[in-house]
DNA sequence: GCCAACGAGTTTGTAGCGCAAACTAGTCTG
DNA sequence: CAGACTAGTTTGCGCTACAAACTCGTTGGC
């Protein structure tokens, strides 16, 4: 198949939905703790920081990011004399996330 | 399921493969074209910019990066009087593609 | 014939972002 | 007490995606 000019766009899992991603669930590192955070009810961040691979500082920014969303609660406590700081998922969150992947299953299956 | 400090990180649709995605092919405005042209043998500027809704300096720029990466080819012509320009997606580019949406598929599938 | 509008892209300018490196604050060890 | 370690945060900067301006030629109006 060829396409010329102004044929009908009837194409292609939806080129739009694609343009029009939500950039802030879209980054992978962020796309990765969203992942890991979906799955668990609550994650340190010592956890996120080996199972990404991340460094400290971009989880810590990264975050920042999904916190300013509403998409993830930080929770900071101490666990003896040590600081533990902790992630939660938000309703807002897993929404989001969930459209994304809708947004994304159209591409992942074998092209027609 | 709560998750501390350093578990086994059996978890997760690997984390690690969603940091390490191709950036190249990331880029919604990228993965909008890579599509589109996966799916037709060739396609002329003005059909992606009508399907993908991107403007003609966005598929220009990144149709380049595309090329350099010699994901797609590039090939221009006249039709009649004016310049057509058209493009197809290379070999080299459909691997990408498709490893990206392998990549994803993990992501896309309803956790467990 | 001349000039304005249009078509098909390309180039440029800039704001914002993600990354790595440096830094902070406190704890533990010898 | 000094130095290393833990647990993050902040900073600096290079790159990039987007929009706006521009190029080069063609077409239409008068």
């Amino acid at each position: 198949m060829s396409v010329a000019g102004d044929e009908a766009p009837a194409a292609a899992p939806s080129a739009r939905a694609l343009v029009a991603l939500d950039r802030l669930v879209h980054e992978p590192a962020r796309l990765a703790i969203l992942t890991v955070l979906a799955e668990a009810e609550e994650v340190e961040f010592r956890f996120l920081e080996s199972v990404t691979g991340l460094t400290k500082g971009n989880i810590s920014s990264h975050v920042a990011k999904l916190e300013a969303a509403d998409y993830v609660t930080v929770t900071k406590r101490f666990q003896g004399r040590k600081p533990v700081t902790s992630y939660r998922i938000t309703a807002t969150g897993r929404a989001a996330l969930d459209a994304y992947r809708a947004a994304l299953s159209e591409l992942v299956r074998p092209p027609t």
